[in-house]
Parts: C-alpha cells; structure tokens; sequence
DNA sequence: CATGAATGAGCATTCATTCAT
DNA sequence: TATGAATGAATGCTCATTCAT
C-alpha cells in the first residue's frame, strides 16, 4: 500500500471516528444536543480537528442524513428484490417508511431537518449529494411501478409523477403523527396510513 | 366606552404591536432569527413587556401560526362556498394550498416548524389551540367528500380518511419543492402537483 | 365598631391575604422562588396592591420568618410549662430544635437566609423586630438555666451566656446536616446532636 | 521545560487569574453580585473563556471556599504544631476561627452560602472536595482532643463527637455577631464566645 | 385604595468558528 | 495534521420596583 493509499485510509477513519461520535449523540440525545464541542469531546480529538475533516456543522449533519438515507434505501432495496408481487412490494415499502420514520426518529428528525429548514443558503455540492441519496430511493419506487405497467399489473402512465405522487403522500402521513391526539381523534396514524397506500395503490390498478 | 372595555382594547393592541414585530422578523430574516430580544427591539418595548403579553417565545410563534392557518382556512373556505362542482373544489383547493406554500413561504415554514420540531414540551392547551386550527381546514375537505358521497358523485365511504390522506399528500409534495432543479429533473413541481390532485380525486370518483 | 376600627382591620385582613399567598408559595417551591409578582398572582391581588402594604420584598420575609419564629416559640414555650425537670426541659427544647430544622425546613431557610445573608442595609426596625422575636426564645432558655440554678440543680452563675452558646451550638450544628453523608461518616447528626446537649447539659450540673 | 508544562502552568494562570477576578468582586461587593458576566469583564476574558476554565458558576464559588477553607487550615493547622498544653491548643483554634470570621469574612460568607443555601443541585464531586477540605480541619480538632485524651489531661471517649460539637457550636456563635447590639444587650460576643469555648473544654477535663 | 402595565438590566450558559502554535 | 484556547454575541427568561390612572 503506497503512502496515499494509506493517508487517505486515515483520512477516512478519522472522519468515522468523527461521525460515530456525532451519531452517538444524535441517538442518545437527538438533534439539538449535537454541538461540535460535544462531538470533539466525544471523540476524543481537538475541535479544529474536526474542522479539519468537516468544513461545518452542516457537514456532518449532511453525512449523518446520508447514512440514514442509506440505511432507509436500503431496507426498500430488500423489498424491491424479493418475489414479491408489485402491488405487495409497494405495500411493503409504505410501510417501512412509516416504521422507519418511527423506529429510526433521529434519523427520520434529520431527513425533516434538511428537509423544512428555510435556510437559503446551502452549498450546491452539498445539496446535490443529499437529493442524489433521495433520489435513489425513488426511484426504486419508480421501477416497480414502471415494471408493473409493463406487465400490465399497474396501469400507470407516468412512473415518475407517481412514485413522486406516493413517496409525497407517505411523507406528509408521517407528519401527522403529531395529531394522534387531537385531529385524529380516536383512530391512530397507521390505520390511516394502510388506508392511504391501499388507496394509491388502487388508483393504479 | 367604559375603562374595561378601553383596557382590553389597549392590551390587545400591544399584542398586536408585538406580533407585528414578530411577523417583521419572521417574514425578513426567517424563523430562526427571531428571537424574543429582537421582538423587544423591533416593538420599541422591553423584553418584560414581551413577557407580561405572552407567557413565552412558544406563545407569539403559536399567535403567528395561528394568523397563518386562518389566512389559509379563509382561503379554503371562500372556495366552499362556492356553486363549483366538489370535484373543482377539491381541484382548487389543493391548488390554493400549493399557491400558499408558496405566497406564504413563512406561514408555511412556520406551520412546518411546528410540525417537524422534534421537541416535545410543547404546552398541551397551546398544541390543543393550533391542532383545532388545522382540524377546521380539514372538516372542509372532509365535508366536500361528505356532500359528493351522498350525492353520488364521489363513492368515498370514508371522508375523514381520506380528507387526511388527501391533505397530507399535498403537504408532503410542497417539500418536494426542494427537489425541483435535482430529483424532479426537467419537470416542475407544479405539473406534479396538478397530476397528483387528478389521481386523488379520480380515486374516489 | 367605628372606621377606624373597621379600616385597621382590614389593612390586616389584606395583609395576612398577601402573607397567605407568600407562605404557600414559600412553602410550595422553596425560598428562592418567592417572587412578588407571584405573591400577587397568588393573592389574587395588583402588585402595586403587595407595594401598599409592605414596603418591600424583605418585608414580606420578614413578617413569614416572624411566623416561624412565632411557631418555634410556642413549641419551646409548650415545653418550658411543663413539670418536667429543668434538665429534661433543656434536651426537649435542644430536640424540639432539631425537628424544627427538619420539620420546617422552609421556615427555618428563611431564618437562616436572614442570619446569614452579608446584605449590608436592613433597616433598623426590621431588624430589631427580628431580633426581639429570637431574644423571646433565648429568654425562655436563660430562664430554665436561672431557675435551675436558683434550685441548685444546675450550677451555672450566667444563664444568659449559657443559654446563648446553646442555642448557638444547637444552631450550628444544625448545618452539619450536609455533612451527613461525608464528614459524619456513618453517623448520623441525629446521634452527634443528642451527644451534644448531653454534654452541653452536663457542663452546668 | 517541555510544551506540556508549559501549556499546564499557562492554564493554571488562567485559572488564577479567572479566581482572581472574581476574588475580587466578592471581597469589593459581596456573593450575590458576583455573576460570570462581572467575571469575565473584571479578567479581561470573554465569558465563553471562563466556561472553558470552569464548568460553571458554582465551580468557581467551590475553588474560592476552599481558597477559604485552606487558609483557615493553615492557620489552625499552625496552632496544632506548637508545643501548647492541648488545652490550649483547643481555645486558641477556637479565638482563631472567630478571628477568621471577622477578619477575612467574605471567604466566610461564602463557606455560610454553601453551609445554608437550600440549592440542592450541587453536583458531588464539588460537594465531596469541598467537604474534605472541612474534614482536614475537624482532624485537627479532633486530634488533639484524642492525643489530649490519651496523655489523659481530657477524659473525652468520643473525640470525634466532640469535635463537631466544638465547631459547630463556635460556627453556630458567629452567627449571633449579627445579634450584638440587640439580644446580646451590654455583652459583646467575644466575651461570650470565650466563656463558651472554656466551657466546652472543661466539660471534658 | 387598588391596579397592572412597563421596565431593562441582569442571569447562567451555549455555540460555531477561528487561528496561532 | 492536530490542537485547544479564545471569543462574545446570542439565547429565553425573571425580577423588584415604579407610577400614572
């Protein structure tokens, strides 16, 4: 292994090192107890060195919000490989979402993070990674529905709209959690979540 | 007039005065820089002064969410009340909702603030005042259904499911905004948008 | 009754309505949060109403830790009628103390807030109103002793100083209640309390 | 010397000169006006550096007392290494610790404040540091009472019991400093406070 | 008598970032 | 590369007191 084979596998671990300890105190403390002096502690290295690895805070969020996006891509990965029929794997991945956003909420808060700041600047490398790891997922979603018209199981048109159509409507569900007790009354967030998918899915049958 | 009537009078401009500051800073430079101490200065009073009106920074944003969700249900119930078909009222109040994404950029960040903040200890009678907010936009829509299944125009047994799938949808499509120049590649957000009302409604014809 | 009469008694009316509510407070959540702003709500009266009838915040302490002191004088007066001999009296008096400093926490943080705060100003006839209302339990305490050595059981020819180290010994010891679980080791001050007024006791026999 | 004893001792003048600061202000105004923000204006520093030196507030109050607290054993602990009959010994540290509280009595306001303060937030750690620096004191105390015993000029079976007697008893007189024009009459309390510690140390001849 | 609106200095603490070493 | 000392503006909020009505 050359010298910069070597620099630039250091270089990587101590950018891990530096993630696993903001990934710790996102998970034990979530999103607004995540300060870079809090991570430098943690990880047990000089605040400027994290600068060194990251350009800012923003950075790091934006790798976090990565992995989570990874971890999310890939459960929907799993599903979309299975024999499955495509009307079940759309099911299926409606309701890994829900369970992610749930089961994974400091992930899920960080999605929503990026996601609903109206922060206007943001850095166009930045920004395109993020909406590139989003992307991927779509368009598994989009693949399944465009498979399935082929096949004459769905009757969509236009895969795309669709897919953007249903991962849209997912979301916005999952936000609603928050009117559990009041808006929603007496039924809860999942029983109208399967009830919305099941309706998406019918509209293209 | 008598010196209550004069009193309350007065109190409720000095709200008035602080929550025009408020909105100021909100619709200048955003909601994360307004702060109670720039309220105070923008209002020409002192921070305690703040503080007799509103029991705390909670309190003005949930006055000014407020403000937002009524300019909304204005909107959406003049189109009500309209002889339009259901069908074309469902259309266009969906559109209405996408325009004040967009017209009422910080209502709506601000309506979404609320909505995605992971934090927890909101009061419970402030939570209860915003969610009845939101609560009368959605018997709106839920209503229109209503009318439509009994009138054989639309077949949708269950109108509050579905007025919560259908808003829901349409909010989480607005945060595909984001998405515009990357994701959605040469299509806009508003053809998408437009396709997406037409599946939802279709569904239920 | 004449005006007055009827005047007099009810400026004591209001006063003991705004005691009322600073006590409970007092009582409630501790010395430190004893505002009069939430004396007022309490009292359900104006602020400037609290300003009328007391001069200020120290006022109002002072007139709660004359009730405590008030409090603790009847309990030692209870226990210096009694026909119990004039040793026994003392430990009752000395134990009586003790469970005032526990039982009464609040009560006695006042007393102890006053005796120790390095406040320069106090005016004159705050403090010696103060100063009365302790000088009463001290007296009972030189009485017991007078007594007892004018019937030759104790043999001390200066009650008045040995009834201030005492209760000066008593009170100290009292603040070695934080010390409890350090510098006590596995003693309790409980037991070093009632070693001490043996001792103290036994000095004058 | 090496970079590390260096950066050690260039900390520990910082640490001095933060102490110094505040030092300063609780000897000129008082405790309840020393806030971080004087602090950091009096030692030239901005407040984020004090919070790198100290953790906060109360760390600062901590490392004054024991400045306090290991004067006073300096003193005491002199007396103990003289070749006075024990006897002696005992009413020396005794003149001493009201000397202490006269002389250098905002070191002595500030063991009160952490003596009285019903704050019970104290973190462990400091209240353990700081109890231990009390202990070395009462060793002294407590020793000689022992050695006293041994060489049998005292006949105290207890020495540690005894010890806490004997200071508290002379902490809980300086209290009645604040009594001298009032309850203690004509007497001064110095007076008093000798005609004590002759009794406490006769009661265990 | 009684009110309650108004004050604004003050509080302890956190923060992302910089930069000389 | 790596460090960690230094910054100081900023945060939400409390407070005793005043005073015009």
């Amino acid at each position: 292994m050359g010298v910069k084979e070597r620099k630039a596998l250091e270089r990587q671990n101590r950018k891990n090192q530096i993630l696993d300890a903001a990934r710790k105190l996102l998970f034990s403390s979530g999103i607004d107890s995540v300060s870079i002096n809090k991570i430098s502690k943690q990880a047990e290295l000089g605040v400027g060195t994290i600068y060194f690895y990251f350009k800012n805070k923003e950075q790091i969020f934006t790798a976090l919000q990565e992995e989570g996006l990874t971890l999310l891509y890939s459960i929907i990965f799993k599903i979309s490989e299975t024999k499955a029929p495509h009307e079940e794997k759309l099911r299926q991945i409606a309701l890994s979402y829900y369970n992610f956003s749930q089961e994974h909420k400091n992930y899920f808060d960080l999605i929503n993070y990026f996601l609903t700041t109206p922060k206007v600047f943001f850095e166009p490398d930045l920004k395109n990674q993020i909406d590139m790891s989003g992307n991927k997922i779509l368009l598994i979603i989009q693949n399944i529905v465009a498979e399935g018209s082929e096949q004459k199981v769905f009757k969509e048109k236009d895969p795309q709209k669709f897919s953007i159509l249903f991962w849209g409507a997912l979301h916005g569900l999952t936000h609603f959690k928050k009117f559990e007790k009041t808006i929603l009354g007496n039924q809860n967030l999942e029983e109208i979540y399967e009830f919305s998918v099941q309706r998406l899915i019918y509209s293209i049958k």
